[in-house]
DNA sequence: TGTACATCAGTGAACGCGCGTTCACTGATGTAC
DNA sequence: TGTACATCAGTGAACGCGCGTTCACTGATGTAC
């Protein structure tokens, strides 16, 4: 088989520069395939160039590997959501709202990312290894709520808790649009606004 | 291999009953591997007691075989609920909050079958063959969220926009306790209730 | 400056496996005459 | 009542495939003397 990408080999000490590239490749074949399954060592090695015995000079195997996918997505999600709400009006509520809009957001584009994050089975517990990028993220929402009840804008809500009610809220909707993409959502924007009305609503209101 | 299932070959016009036996053997398969994936034709056969070409009498192919195990599972879901549902207190709002606990309920008790359900990518329109049972479930939904509305307690909201976001709620929390089984919930009933009482407080305010 | 050697970034071939599916066949059961 | 035949519910063996992973090897590059 003709691969896909031809490379050059790393000069010695450049060795790491292949461990990025796989890294890349196999987001992107994740995208393509839909899941974890769908993306084989073979096709991430043939992706950069490189036979598969190659991938294992980086990665121990392909559950490693996939974690530390896993880790990239984290993050680039959450900075993601911290851009958007360092553009927003600097008002408690409204930056809440922001964030919840950026994070649909997030997933409705980047579907197989978000898929991988947040609609497969995460057996251990978010906060070991691969998974701590998750927690961040989910921790930097807690601080958003929180930031809202120091304000007076939430009343004396626990944040804690408060912020796994709008996780449930806005994952719901963007794990939707990904598994049924072709429901008849109407006009998916306002769709998005309804919902953050709802929730912040709700919580102004209990 | 010893099969695990032993089976007497069934009599003449009686070929209907290993089909049931089937779908009864995947669905349990699928409570053990967790997905579609995990649970091989050879599997389904061997728990049978038939061997896996026996599986095409009945099934095209192993995706036509998943998609009625999907037709029988939303049915159980929506016979689930609409059974709480006829438990609760005659009162539109609270049939409403009953049905998403019960759905819930439902999901955390069942995560295979609902991942299967609602974590899968579903293609085609979810009215087409095989998605039927899990459009008239939505609708039930719908239809409770008329009541509510013709009954003056929720305002002039829209029952079928009104209805996605009550179901972005509740199949938010639902989905991520089945994916993030170790997270910190703290207590999960009490967090479910919460959650309703946002939603339907929120439905109530905008 | 030249050369022997160690290191590094890979390669090439193969391992055993389980998969969905197909195809020609079998043997018990019911039916027609 | 007996028998030839059609039907039905499967079987058994094999197909080609792609997978994750291992292992012995290679050949260019840098280093020590």
């Amino acid at each position: 088989m003709v691969p896909t990408a031809t490379r050059t080999r790393a000069k010695r000490g450049e060795g790491e520069k292949l461990r990025d590239e796989i890294l890349v490749a196999a987001e992107r074949l994740l995208g393509e395939a839909g899941s974890k399954d769908g993306v084989s060592i073979r096709a991430i090695a043939d992706a950069c160039g490189v036979t598969p015995p190659a991938i294992y000079m980086h990665f121990a195997d392909k559950d490693q590997l996939f974690l530390e996918v896993c880790s990239v997505r984290f993050r680039e999600m959450d900075a993601w959501i911290g851009e958007a709400a360092s553009k927003a009006p600097d008002e408690p509520l409204e930056s809440l709202r922001v964030m919840g809009e950026a994070y649909i957001r997030f997933g409705v584009e980047h579907p197989e990312a978000y898929r991988l994050l947040m609609m497969t089975l995460h057996e251990g517990r978010i906060d070991e290894e691969g998974m701590e990028a998750g927690r961040d993220a989910f921790m930097h929402l807690v601080q958003a709520v929180d930031r809202c009840v120091k304000a007076g804008a939430l009343g004396d809500a626990d944040p804690y808790e408060t912020s796994l009610i709008l996780w449930s809220g806005i994952h719901g909707l963007t794990s939707l649009f990904i598994s049924f993409p072709n429901f008849q959502w109407g006009d998916k924007p306002e769709l998005i606004d309804h919902l953050m009305d709802v929730m912040i609503e709700g919580l102004l209101s209990v």
